[in-house]
DNA sequence: AAAAAAACATACTACATAGTATTTAATTTT
DNA sequence: AAAATTAAATACTATGTAGTATGTTTTTTT
């Protein structure tokens, strides 16, 4: 392996510990020293790779939050089932493949919007870059829902999409005071009858 | 006034200015020095009213944000009013009664949630309180409005109960991202077609 | 193989942090 | 009024923190 791709690596090495650190335990809350004893690496390296930890805040947002949101609730709306069945098992489905672990500390994104989305301009930015991308999805299968005349005419899709990512990134830290998945059934319940409404 | 009095007053102000700093800053990340800066106390002062800052901060929770969750979003679903208008009307006037400095920094009880909800059993226990009496007063006026014919009988109230928090605390972290009041606006579109459904 | 550059390590600075120890001032009790 | 108690101030410790300065090693370029 060459210099090039040793280097990407380790600074792959660097993003991956720490957005699993600022998951664990929240971004202002981690510490550089922290995450450099995690890569086994020193300060050296993370100053050699990052301007400084805003700039790891930044590529942590834009390449592994993004990609988790993009993967597990984005990706999937663009497939070429019927819209409701999409929608309905799409949630219901991430819901419950989550572990222990990711149920206890809630959703990585949504950990980050409430810890510094009113912080700096720039995480703003980021993140929210991140939320008008599953918007634009969910809008995208509700529109198609429409035409295809499956869901109801009148309903706004943009107001639609609001919603279900409201409620999804809120249960996601409801649930993190609870130690059992009872809040997220009955969300589920919840989210079913909504889902149901929208039905032509 | 008396020492007592007096002395009380000084642990209130300490509270209050806490409940601020926590709300804009976090609270990790709010030290005790920051707090008694702002009360133009000293140090002495802080750990003669608090064992610790954990201490602190379950004071807030317990004192600030059940109070203010109960006083703006409990206490009115215990009115006389038809079960459906006390739910359409509260969520809406409570969004559109934010200003600007509470819509950037979202809900408090959602950021203590969020923040340290996975953090110690204490918070977590103090904070599960505030979401179970809201859900409770919510349970409460949906089973009235079953039994006065204004709601389908087969809907699960707890789930909607749990939908309605969700959704709510959600959009107070999303708006963070956001410099208008767009998202807000969607979010009540998609509310007031949840809420319309829930009727006979 | 020498020179240059890149990748990291080590050692440091300046300041923030939670909490403690001790002192001083004000108030209440006797 | 003296003694005791409470409220708060001051001074301190030990550790954590972001970031810098400089050194060393490895790889690449010449």
């Amino acid at each position: 392996m060459d210099q090039r791709q040793k280097s990407e690596l380790t600074k792959q090495s660097i993003i991956n510990e720490s957005f699993k650190l600022f998951y664990e335990n929240g971004f202002k809350t981690t510490s550089v020293d922290t995450i450099m004893k995690a890569t086994n690496l020193t300060k050296g390296a993370f100053y050699h790779h990052f301007k400084n930890k805003k700039e790891l805040g930044l590529a942590v947002i834009g390449l592994k939050l993004q990609k988790r949101v993009y993967e597990s609730m984005v990706a999937p709306l663009y497939g070429p089932e019927p819209p409701i069945e999409i929608l309905s098992s799409i949630f219901y489905k991430r819901l419950k493949a989550f572990n222990l672990y990711e149920k206890q500390h809630g959703c990585p994104a949504n950990n980050f919007i409430n810890e510094i989305g009113d912080y700096e301009t720039v995480y703003q930015t980021a993140l929210k870059r991140i939320v008008e991308e599953w918007k634009s999805a969910l809008v995208y299968v509700l529109d198609r829902g429409k035409t295809e005349g499956q869901i109801k005419q009148d309903i706004c899709s943009k107001s639609v999409a609001v919603y279900l990512i409201s409620s999804f990134e809120g249960v996601r830290g409801l649930r993190k005071l609870y130690d059992n998945d009872l809040i997220l059934d009955e969300y589920i319940s919840g989210l079913s009858l909504y889902i149901e409404n929208l039905k032509v």
